[in-house]
DNA sequence: GAACTTGCTGAATTG
DNA sequence: CAGCAAGTTC
């Protein structure tokens, strides 16, 4: 078979050149996926070496599947004895974890289990409660995100300590809850998603014959989304190419969108000094996209300084131009999105669409609209079936059968399904666990001794808790002799769970009665396919993501821009393109956030093959509240001569369009400003104005409704755009505050000395104490006190 | 002890 | 408008 037909020449030489370390700079949609795949084939069938000596590391099971895959069927013909192994950063570490994690003699042992978000969370809040703080108002997922930031940037809970400045409560308080839950977390033999990256690099940086081992074992390593490694990822493939350098990684700084999560840009900029050796190869030419989405995307990434050099382009055809719409809210956004759908699909029954959105709270009116039109979708992100109460509970059933000391899984299974015991019962087995030292299953056992009293439990809560040491210790032995799925099929009947949903007899209970037996159906396809155990099967079901629900052959797929990466559809609908969304507004205060805001606006537009829409709506409600929005400044960004207006009556690109620069110099000088003041030969801002107020009037006025853009002083009619109810609290004259307040509601244009132009988005509190959110086109929001802003009417 | 009601606070992106 | 914690009722 030959490996090579098909590529392009740098494709070929980025599959040829097996020997050292080697960077590629892969633009979207030039056949990254593909080099990577032929490149183990051609590894093993043309350099003959043997499959075991491959490790190819992706970030998602998806990706990971998807080649693994593809790799099979190039080498399907050449009857390999072992396969590569394609692996997740995490099953990798949880892979090096489980044979060694003893060596590190940090209190665990391989067989510890592995908690997620969720179970984090929950031991986060049992320690702020139990350290008595939870008068502080500190949120649970605050704390937790504190704790795991320290922790991923080399920060143990003693080095937290010791950093807290004098009167630094805040901290103090974080830092004791840090000590609690790495505490817990070893006696419950835990390991959190971030331990497993950091234990298993700790564990190589000790530990030499590890190290040895692999470095043995892994001669060739390719490395998927380099751009996306964190300092912990890094560290790892260094430690795995300590003595061989074939290491090859595949990436694109402008597709970085993972910063947030600790994603260092530099590993992939300064690729060649750290290895020194390293050649470069750049592929630029795209295969996906047209040449108008090409050119918009390119537009708009253009902004950002932080990028390597590199221009893609592509042989395929202009193809339609980029197509606009303004909604008047979320629901017209999403209605237009349906219907154009529909449209599409009875031109071509077989196309592949995908709305994509910054952030998972938008999905839901597009469910409904898509539902409504009849059209069939698959939703990626939010409840995946992994996370749903009842799968959780089983599982937690099949922990405790691996290890029943598991305190987390103890307590999320003891009383459900519903046996009778409660707060009295359970806080008295955890105050004797702390008591004893030990785990609420031992106490648990302590507790039933027949020689020992019962004192402080009721007769019947006694019962009830000798019953659940029962069932837990039959699920034990049935782990130790049955395969995954009987342990599941066991837990779901012996537990009481089945019966007591059978017994409410509802649909929703019958509902969740069926996801059980789809976790038994992928227990069984387990055993079957993998054969590793329960042990092996659990950690499965941990390591889930939400974007491996993605089903390529649905017709519609609903995610955010996020997940969307990685992936391809001939059409796609950005959605939700508006100021302090997307950009969304934790990113506007610092430049290198916006720019990572950019990136993905960039990801988003390189997702589509053939067809573009970029849409935005006037207002929407945020906390259930209607909030107007401008429109994103990626907008502005995009080549407006690539556009299309499909907008009904006038839009903000029609304003755009036809206004003059002068009203803009201050949005002008702002996004030069921010994207770090680039002196590009480039026309520097073509003069569009955001100027949807009175395209905003228009609207309403078509509506018949009644509309207040420019308020009159003294007299305000009902602002369009409803104010915060009472947000500052309390005032006890909380009627109408606005009218006779000479004030700016929600819904009017302002000038502001340094930020120009903007409009009053959202208004809290009364008189003197009034605050506004405005957004400034090019500033992004802003939250000014009004008495000192000295703001105007514009 | 469990089911229900009220009141409050708080959402970005993910393995 | 959520989802969750505390409070209330059976």
């Amino acid at each position: 078979m030959d490996f090579l037909s098909g590529l392009n020449e740098q494709q070929r030489v980025a599959v040829t050149e097996t020997e050292g370390p080697l960077l590629i700079l892969a633009g979207a949609g030039s056949g990254k996926t593909r080099v990577i795949v032929h490149r183990i084939a051609y590894i093993i069938a043309e350099r003959g070496v043997a499959p075991y000596h491959i490790l190819a590391v992706t970030f998602t099971n998806k990706a990971a599947g998807e080649m693994r895959e593809r790799v099979g069927r190039l080498l399907a013909d050449q009857r390999l004895q072992s396969a590569p192994l394609i692996s997740t950063f995490h099953s990798l570490c949880v892979r090096i974890l489980r044979r060694d994690i003893e060596r590190l003699e940090e209190g665990h042992t391989r067989s510890f289990t592995i908690y997620d978000q969720d179970d984090s969370t929950r031991i986060v809040k049992a320690a702020i409660k139990d350290l008595g703080l939870d008068s502080e108002r500190m949120g649970a997922r605050q704390v937790q995100s504190a704790i795991s930031h320290a922790k991923n940037s080399g920060t143990d809970a003693d080095a937290y300590a010791a950093r807290i400045e004098y009167g630094d409560e805040k901290r103090a308080a974080i830092a004791r809850v840090y000590r609690l839950y790495e505490e817990r977390l070893v006696n419950n033999n835990a390991l959190d998603f971030d331990d497993l990256m950091i234990k298993a690099v700790r564990l190589l940086r000790k530990n030499k014959e590890v190290r040895d081992y692999y470095n043995d074992k892994f001669r060739y390593i390719l490395v998927d989304e380099y751009q996306d490694t964190n300092s912990l990822q890094f560290a790892l493939i260094r430690f795995l190419t300590e003595r061989q350098q074939n290491i090859c990684v595949v990436g694109d700084e402008s597709q970085s969108i993972y910063r947030w999560r600790g994603a260092d840009i530099s590993n992939i900029l300064n690729f060649e000094q750290h290895y020194p050796d390293a050649k470069e190869i750049k592929l630029e030419q795209n295969y996906r996209s047209t040449q108008n989405i090409l050119d918009t995307a390119d537009h708009v990434i253009k902004r950002n300084t932080e990028r390597k050099d590199k221009k893609l382009w592509t042989s395929n055809p202009a193809g339609e131009r980029i197509r606009y719409y303004q909604a008047f809210d979320a629901e017209g956004e999403a209605r237009f999105v349906a219907s154009k759908v529909e449209e599409h699909r009875r031109l071509d029954p077989s196309i592949r669409a995908a709305v994509l959105y910054r952030t998972n709270a938008q999905s839901r009116v597009f469910e409904e609209a898509m539902r409504r039109a009849n059209i069939a979708y698959n939703i990626v992100g939010g409840f995946s079936f992994y996370e749903r109460a009842e799968v959780r509970d089983i599982i937690s059933y099949l922990k405790l059968a691996m290890n029943p000391h598991d305190s987390i899984a103890f307590m999320r299974v003891i009383n459900t399904p519903p046996r009778g015991l409660g707060k009295q019962t359970l806080d008295e087995l955890d105050r004797r666990a702390k008591d004893y030292g030990v785990s609420l299953w031992e106490t648990l056992a302590i507790v039933t001794d027949p020689t020992q009293e019962t004192r402080g439990f009721a007769a019947r809560a006694a019962s009830s808790l000798k019953n659940f040491q029962r069932v837990i210790t039959n699920l034990v032995s049935v782990a130790q002799r049955e395969p995954a799925s009987e342990v599941v099929k066991a837990a779901i009947l012996d537990s009481g769970y089945a019966d007591a949903l059978k017994s409410e007899n509802t649909e929703e209970a019958e509902g969740r009665l069926e996801n059980l037996q789809e976790l038994v159906n992928a227990a069984v396809d387990y055993d079957r396919e993998e054969g590793g155990g329960l042990r092996d099967f659990i950690d499965a079901a941990a390591l889930v993501s939400d974007t491996d629900q993605y089903k390529r052959d649905a017709p519609v797929t609903l995610m955010t821009v996020h997940s969307a990466k990685g992936l391809e559809f001939p059409l796609v609908f950005m959605v939700g393109l508006e100021d302090g969304l997307f950009p969304h507004s934790r990113s506007a205060t610092d430049p290198a956030e916006l720019e990572e805001e950019r990136r993905l606006c960039y990801v988003a537009i390189t997702r589509a093959e053939r067809f573009l829409y970029v849409t935005h709506a006037m207002k929407r409600r945020v906390y259930g509240e209607e909030l107007a929005s401008e429109p994103s400044q990626f907008l502005n960004e995009m080549p407006f001569d690539l556009m299309e207006d499909l907008s009904r009556g006038p839009s903000w690109l029609s304003f755009a369009r036809s206004s003059d620069r002068l009203e803009n110099a201050h949005a002008a000088r702002a996004l030069r400003g921010q994207t770090g003041g680039s002196t590009r030969t480039e026309k520097p801002y073509e003069g569009k104005t955001y100027n949807s107020a009175d395209s905003i009037a228009e609207f309403f006025r078509q509506r018949g409704q009644q509309v207040n853009p420019r308020p009159a002083a003294g007299s305000s009619p009902p602002p369009v755009i409803k104010r915060r109810a009472d947000a500052g609290g309390k005032s006890s004259s909380t009627v109408a505050p606005s009218a006779g307040d000479a004030g700016f509601t929600p819904g009017t244009h302002v000038r502001h000395a340094k930020y120009g132009r903007g409009l009053v988005l959202r208004r809290e509190g009364t008189g003197d104490a009034a605050k506004l959110t405005i957004s400034f086109p090019g500033f992004g929001q802003k939250k000014l006190i009004e008495k000192y802003a000295g703001l105007e009417k514009a």
